[in-house]
DNA sequence: CCGGATCCGTTTTGATACTG
DNA sequence: CAGTATCAAAACGGATCCGG
């Protein structure tokens, strides 16, 4: 997500949207609320995102500090993603949408 | 969004991104959910939402019965866009995300 | 084999003009 | 006023390639 909302804006939740708005933001924060994962293993939590996008959200989380990207230096290649303080602030807003699903949406 | 993440995910959070995924459908019911709106109100009331995604948005959040679009047979044309109960009861957490906005993130 | 980067096609969103 | 139509731009998806 290159293009943002408009600056001018008041309303945090307009700033909020440029955060979380990416398609599949919100469930990488999910996948990562519980746990640390690795890049794959991250992929395959999430069915249906492809290698590219993920990356693409990865860093723009991380840009948003909402996640930490820890890599170390083996062979072959390992790199750790898990949840910054900030990020674990806003999940009890994750699990309550969770929640809400839950309770109100059957298909 | 005519695309759907996979049916078949257990997660109350995926089909939730179904509904609530689009750019501008989190924007779109905060501003709802102080006041029914017109059209060119609701529209005046985001800046940046074009009148075509506007009208996409709009049909989407109707289709996953999140809002009421209501038609009056005047001329000139009115029509007034409001909140379903179901809608209503998610507003909390995008009440909460407001907060947590105001809280975290500065710029 | 892992974690990408890159290229390219499709989907979603944006801007503007036009209509009943 | 509340849209629709059209075209352009941005975001997303799939496949392949690559260094370590």
């Amino acid at each position: 997500m290159t293009h943002r909302l408009s600056d001018e804006l008041i309303c945090p939740v307009y700033r909020l949207q440029n955060i979380i708005g990416g398609k599949w933001k919100i469930i990488i924060l999910y996948e990562l609320s519980t746990q640390t994962r690795r890049f794959n293993e991250l992929q395959r939590s999430i069915p249906g995102i492809s290698k590219g996008i993920l990356t693409q959200q990865l860093r723009e989380l991380e840009a948003d500090h909402m996640i930490h990207r820890e890599v170390y230096k083996e062979v072959p290649p390992k790199v750790e993603y898990s949840l910054t303080t900030l990020a674990q602030s806003f999940i009890p807003i994750i699990q309550s949408m969770d929640e809400w699903g839950r309770k109100y949406l059957e298909s």
